[in-house]
DNA sequence: ACCTGAACACCGTTCAAGT
DNA sequence: ACCTGAACACCGTTCAAGT
């Protein structure tokens, strides 16, 4: 380490701080004013280390769901290991201190993620468009859902007085993970059902 | 109307600013001081009609989302309108301005519109908890696709540089359509295949 | 080079006056 | 009662100085 190096900002450390905020105080809490507070700096050089906002919070998202998938396992059907990978991104994402890091144009943190999905799909037969097809409609499900889940099962449910009761869309944690296990089952047997299994197990 | 009608500041004329604001110039456009200034007033009297932004952005989706069911046909199968009642809620949803107005927190703005299908789907001879659980699953996965849709074929994708060429989540319109006409068509046969034709079909 | 204080043009929200 | 100007405590971002 340089003598330099204990004062000097590095990008990282710029990422790491407003990590802990955003775990510690919330997204909203997030600015450049509180990431350069945090790091005893002007919020001036944060602009030359990672450019703007936006770009500090792709950084972060970056961070935080970069390469969540599970390994494969050996043998393992093809539709096990989609089931355990959506289930471990879901879970993933509901760790995640707000929706709005992932919902926002940043979609593309997942893309090294899918990599061994689509290397199991290709692998049980499927051609490179049918893999991509799969993996991008369980991905977006997914997503899709742990989006309207964490608003669903949070505190805030509707304008005041409103909420619970009656209401079709009052859903707690229990049931919102049969219902996302049910809703991946569906998608994996219609996917299943447009690929005969001769085609998909060619060495059964 | 009274003399004082011309001046008075109703609640309407402040929702209906914002709904103005927001198609014009967009969500980050509104504000309580833009919405105030389109009116010609200070944005102190906001405050008294529609309480704080957050309600006013309630009252701006309310008014957008609403009652956007397709009505029913004689003898549908409940498939094909389901069908339809998807793809509607996914239109108006595109319509929409912008994807931040019914992901924050405002997802009961279409309870009104879950009604008709809840309807058609008893009738087909679901149970309440049945159709409520088959309802919640269409709704929430077109809100969540229309929610990923919206940022995935929009400008943005990706910290500069990156994006479209090998990324297996680039995608443009037409494939997104039929995206989701597949992903509504396997949960369509997920939720037939635990429901017996002659349940659901009393009268064939 | 790299940092700082100060500024610009905004926010949501509230308060003490005015009429 | 109902509105206003002004203020408070923030934003993201930029600029002219300082070292």
């Amino acid at each position: 380490m340089s003598p330099a190096a204990e004062f000097s900002l590095e990008r990282d450390e710029i990422v790491a701080a407003a990590v802990d905020i955003l775990t510690e105080y919330g997204f909203d809490a997030v600015s450049m004013r509180s990431v350069a507070a945090r790091l005893g700096v002007s919020p001036v050089p944060l602009y030359s280390r990672v450019g703007n906002k936006e770009a500090l919070l792709d950084a972060v998202a970056e961070q935080l769901f970069s390469t969540v998938a599970p390994s494969a396992v050996e043998d393992e059907p093809w539709p096990d290991y989609a089931r355990r990978w959506a289930t471990g991104l879901r879970s993933c994402l509901r760790a995640a201190p707000d929706s709005r890091l992932v919902l926002r144009g940043r979609r593309w943190v997942f893309v090294e993620s899918t990599r061994p999905l689509i290397e199991v799909l290709r692998r049980a037969g499927m051609s490179a468009d049918e893999a991509v097809a799969a993996c991008r409609m369980l991905t977006w499900a997914t997503v899709g859902f742990v989006a309207i889940e964490k608003e669903a099962t949070g505190p805030r449910s509707g304008p005041v007085g409103r909420a619970a009761g009656g209401d079709p869309e009052g859903v707690d944690p229990a049931e919102a993970d049969e219902m996302f296990d049910r809703q991946i089952g569906y998608l994996l047997a219609g996917i299943a059902a447009e690929h005969p299994a001769d085609r998909l197990r060619p060495d059964g």
